[in-house]
DNA sequence: TCTGGGGTCCTTTCACCC
DNA sequence: TCTGGGGTGAAAGGACCC
């Protein structure tokens, strides 16, 4: 999903442009999730809808072409979209259609190149310099994978062919939607000085801030600019960074194995919250979710990070590094707790608790460290049996005491 | 206008060690 | 014994991305 709102008129569209040194490509899916939501409802074809909660606090997650031209756009409050395109339809998402379908496109690219970095469910970086003898030219690969979506999903994609990620990744956003746009190497400087500094990946809305006070608005002006001079206002990296890409240069590969940094997971409340006992017993469900993807993917850690967010909005965090990494629940909840209780928010009204696993390295180490004869406690066995059990009978079969008591007074409320 | 949930990365501050 | 500085790792906050 393009989820900054660029202003700013780029150069026209080009497709027939000379490709020999562009074997990067970024695709991505126009408005994915509401583009797969159509394929259920085709009676929404060609009017305005929005994917987000149609309840509650949410934001807006994905809206077809004919909302946006309304204003509508992605993470914006869902009760300003309403307002903004009453005669919307509202469809609240399902996360596991849209990673399905993200799977079977995911699988389109990997027929092309085994270099495929996927960013996000419907994007995806691919480097196609191995596939030229076989396939043809980066354009062409890329005209053959947008047609192979099109056909098998029915739904568009934009692609941006380039010699380096970043401009690959620029060159789809203005040719969207629907289209795709070659950026010939001679032609990089070109292409991006006019643009806006906020088109720039890691220019958000502050930093454009700090840009527009000095007097920097395109890329060009940026490129103007002392690299010093862009230290010492926003930092040594990115300074550094923005004055390379300001002059298209951008080293970094595409590559297929990207290892996770950090697995969390983070829950808003539908109501603001100060009983201590109802966010200890978030904090469990969080954690048992968290150790339980950990689980899946062979990940152990030993960060354990807490966040919280008052109703004013403002987020605290809470990290504790641990002896030992671990997978496990009842460890992760424990700390968790105790992160909880030393931020001393206990009769705060909170809209948010979220908890986080960092400092992630795969299992088999840590399970290697634990035969050299260190602690067992016999929660990993009662945890892993849990998994079989969920794999085997579904997400409720198991549950800890405390939350069945919860979903127990969920129950009576109901 | 009132702000989800999944992340990554960077900067600053502080404690600790040598 | 006291003091200072560099290196390092942890913690916290925040910007940014989709």
């Amino acid at each position: 999903m393009a989820r900054k709102q660029i202003t700013g008129i780029g150069p026209a569209p080009r497709t027939g442009a000379d490709d020999s040194a562009c074997p990067i490509l970024h695709v991505d899916m126009d408005a994915f999730f509401a583009s797969v939501e159509l394929i259920e409802h085709p009676e929404l074809r060609g009017k305005p809808m929005i994917v987000g909660s149609p309840a509650g606090r949410g934001v807006v997650l994905s809206a077809t072409y004919e909302a946006r031209a309304f204003g509508v756009h992605s993470a914006m409050p869902m009760s300003r979209a309403r307002r903004l395109c009453p005669q919307a339809a509202i469809i609240p998402p399902s996360h596991g259609k849209y990673s399905e379908v993200s799977k079977g496109v995911m699988e389109i690219f990997h027929a092309v190149t085994p270099l495929v970095e996927p960013i996000a469910s419907d994007e995806a970086f691919l480097d196609v310099g191995g596939a030229r003898r076989r396939l043809g030219s980066p354009a062409e690969i890329a005209a053959m994978i947008r047609s192979q979506v099109l056909e098998r999903y029915g739904i568009t994609c934009s692609v941006g062919v380039a010699g380096s990620k970043f401009v690959a990744k620029l060159a789809s956003k203005q040719c969207k939607p629907n289209g795709m746009l070659v950026v010939p190497a001679d032609e990089v400087v070109a292409f991006l000085h006019p643009l806006p500094v906020s088109a720039l990946w890691g220019v958000g809305e502050r930093t454009e801030q700090s840009l527009v006070r000095l007097g920097i608005r395109t890329v060009g002006d940026l490129a103007r600019v002392p690299v010093n001079t862009l230290q010492r206002e926003l930092g040594a990296a990115a300074g550094g960074h923005l004055a390379a890409l300001a002059w298209g240069r951008d080293e970094r590969p595409v590559s297929a194995h990207v290892p996770d940094k950090s697995i969390g997971n983070e829950e808003t409340f539908a109501t603001d919250v100060d009983d201590p006992e109802t966010i200890r017993r978030e904090l469990l469900r969080l954690s048992e979710k968290v150790a339980a993807r950990m689980r899946k993917a062979g990940y152990v850690g030993r960060t354990v990070s807490v966040k919280l967010r008052r109703a004013d909005f403002t987020t605290i965090t809470r990290s504790r590094t641990l002896r030992e990494a671990t997978d496990i629940a009842q460890e992760i909840y424990a700390t968790a707790c105790e992160l909880f209780a030393a931020a001393g928010l206990e009769r705060v009204r909170l809209r948010l608790v979220g908890v986080r696993m960092e400092n992630l390295r795969p299992a088999e180490e840590a399970s290697r460290q634990l035969s050299l004869g260190q602690r067992e406690t016999g929660w990993r066995e009662a945890e892993q049996a849990m998994d079989r059990a969920i794999r085997r009978f579904g997400p409720d079969a198991v549950v800890p005491a405390s939350l069945v008591r919860g979903r127990l007074d969920e129950m009576d409320e109901k």
